[in-house]
DNA sequence: AATATAATAATGTCTGATATTTACCTCAAC
DNA sequence: GTTGAGGTAAATATCAGACATTATTATATT
């Protein structure tokens, strides 16, 4: 049961958007656990001062994404992390905020990523539009402006992203592109744990240059690696734990 | 515009998931295109004959899925196929519910489960539990209980996903699992297009259960191998144009 | 002609009452 | 003691109507 202590804050009079990132976020850095009790709509009326209508429209957001469950005559619980719906763009959102992003879903995003993402950019080069090429690039440019600056740093993470998902649109596929989502909360870990060495980050930009050269010249395999590269650059920053899997059996990545 | 003579049909006070299913399934068919126009909240009350908030929460839904925007003052408009949200459960259930699916929909998540469900069983070789092989079992046993009855096709259809989305769960990766929310979809349009003769259906079964066994048998090279085959299999039934995209370059699949 | 202003039309929100579902408790019957 | 029927309470779901907000469009005004 979750008790009342535990409620999150919001600013007064705040939106629906605002109040089911704030309880999203209760959830997601476990305060609330799988089974808990979520207090009754009116009960949170009371404590955000705001009318029921709001709070019912956050709590169908939340249910919406599987982070809980509602029936009537129960009431609200909180739903187990192997029902939640990672790839819906709100969870990325609330993910991508958490000061101590949860330890297991940053591993098995980053095993995802290590798995799919050089096959992405092995389409994108056989795929990639020039306008796909513009935005990969505008986006490079971008978190070179931004890599030394550290008051730049969030500016850099949205060129970061912007990069890597350009990448996954450039695939031309509608599912694969959908995974660009992940990328976000990924990213931020990344950036979060990651020690911001001057020379880590040159390789780093240098690595992310091969991998745009290499969409462009419409080289697959030369994607492919260089975006193994980018990424084995990437676990050494996260520091992950445990073998990464293999995508295919036999291939090592060299750091 | 989309013009009132092409609003769905929807039992009398049908609840908000109907209406959904009902307004969702215009759009996914491609009767409202994007750009157009839905008709306003009062005008599809009086048309459904329910209230307001039903309506509400119908359209609430379909925006969550990126099928529709809604911004006060202007109206609701239909979104671009790449704004939908493909993992969504809600689309899954629509989009296998179409009778002529998008076939582009369809070429493009078979494409993803070409390339990513070998790996996908190689995860699976590795990580499946007890249970998971239990359940994977378990839906290969419906599956040829109910291969060879045309009434039973709706129950074949629901073991041949549970086969597959068992395989995915076995991952024990939550990204990965996610992916499994595709798989109905596609394999109800494989079975319609199929041509249901005995022999190919007992060739695919037998396919099915060398990955099951691969799987069982922890031998990840072996499931990737046999999956490969199981999906050459539905490649030929599905009559899909143009070449298979490779997971990895130089290796064919020989049907 | 350009700009400010008002009217209009749609979605968004609030409020209070009511309906429905579920869990739990009580009490009788076997 | 267990089972079953019934009743009560508590929570979410729904309804109806008024009001607020936003974006567009028409209309004055300079």
């Amino acid at each position: 049961m979750s008790d009342r202590q535990s409620l999150p804050h919001a600013p007064a009079n705040a939106d629906a958007a605002t109040l089911a990132a704030a309880l999203a976020h209760t959830i997601l850095s476990g305060r609330w656990a799988c089974g808990d009790t979520v207090p009754r709509e009116l009960d949170l009326c009371e404590h955000f001062g705001v009318s029921r209508n709001r709070i019912r429209n956050a709590l169908a957001t939340l249910s919406a994404c599987g982070l809980i469950e509602r029936t009537a005559g129960r009431g609200t619980v909180v739903c187990d992390i192997s029902e939640w719906h990672l790839l819906d763009p709100n969870m990325s959102l609330w993910l991508s905020r958490l000061e101590t992003p949860h330890p297991r879903l940053v591993n098995e995003v980053f095993a995802f990523r290590l798995a799919a993402e050089p096959y992405v950019s092995e389409l994108a080069a056989r795929a990639a539009t020039a306008l796909d090429l513009a935005q990969i690039e505008s986006a490079f440019n971008g978190m070179c402006d931004t890599a030394h600056d550290p008051a730049q740093r969030s500016a850099h993470i949205d060129h970061d992203v912007a990069f890597h998902d350009a990448i996954y649109r450039a695939s031309h596929n509608l599912v694969w592109r959908q995974m660009g989502i992940l990328l976000r909360p990924s990213i931020v870990a990344l950036i979060q744990r990651s020690h911001h060495r001057v020379d880590r980050l040159d390789d780093s930009l240098e690595r992310h240059r091969r991998v745009l050269e290499a969409i462009r010249m419409r080289q697959p395999d030369a994607a492919r690696e260089a975006t193994e590269h980018v990424l084995a650059r990437t676990a050494t920053d996260l520091e992950l734990s445990g073998r990464p899997p293999e995508l295919r059996p036999g291939v090592n990545i060299t750091p």
